[in-house]
DNA sequence: TGAATGATGCGCT
DNA sequence: GCGCATCATTCAT
């Protein structure tokens, strides 16, 4: 870490509640030291998943080779393949034992725009990685990097000076099960926010319009 | 403006 | 086989 106003999160970071976790982490940095370059982005939208309980959690229904990495030690990276051609990244919590942790769904490039897949000059910057596949896409990432510890050097989590994000809770999005839970949270201020979602939520989107 | 749908592959019952 | 923590596109209103 060169700048010194940039602090990697450590591991007792990840090992808390889930829910506490989660609320922290919107404004926080994602760093990826990826083969074709650095990519930093902040982050503006999480949801919780949270143990065996969270009928909308991978880990209801027990340990699988899939989802072994949440019940392991916190600070390390879940990633999982879905709808056939999307990747999810997540954030394990909680201590060793609990299967918990946090889905990042959206965030704000900071770095390395031109190495992001899918730039397109023109295109707007808040549509990079605006979803969790989309992220996924756009920062390289796949199942290859499912189990990095985040506390590495290849796939880490900065706390960096700048002003704190005003954060809403709301429904997780996507999910059949669960949805009376609000543990979706993501930074009001920011227009990178997903797109998908009931128009309560999309509501938070500032309009394009007056 | 919002609902419906197809793409596409894998994990789990 | 079914369903999925998604997304871009198409269609209806």
């Amino acid at each position: 870490m060169a700048n010194r106003n940039h602090h990697k999160l450590p591991r007792r970071f990840y090992s808390r509640p889930t829910l506490d976790v989660a609320r922290d982490l919107v404004g926080k940095f994602i760093v990826h030291e990826s083969p074709s370059g650095r990519m930093a982005a902040r982050i503006v939208e999480v949801e919780a998943y949270i143990g065996r309980d969270d009928p909308a959690c991978h880990a209801a229904r027990g340990m699988t080779k899939r989802n072994e990495v949440m019940f392991g030690r916190p600070g390390f990276s879940y990633v999982y393949f879905i709808y056939g051609m999307y990747h999810c990244l997540n954030f394990v919590t909680e201590p060793e034992g609990s299967p918990a942790a946090v889905l990042l769904r959206a965030a704000e490039p900071v770095d390395g725009l031109d190495i992001m897949a899918g730039y397109a000059p023109g295109k707007p910057a808040q549509e990079l990685l605006d979803g969790p596949g989309k992220f996924c896409r756009s920062f390289q990432l796949t199942r290859d990097h499912n189990g990095l510890d985040l506390t590495g050097t290849i796939l880490y989590l900065e706390d960096r000076k700048h002003k704190p994000p005003s954060v809403a809770a709301s429904p997780r999005i996507g999910i059949r099960e669960g949805r009376n839970l609000l543990w979706r949270f993501f930074d009001q201020n920011s227009n990178a926010v997903s797109r998908t979602g009931p128009a309560a939520i999309r509501a938070t989107k500032p309009s394009h319009r007056a």
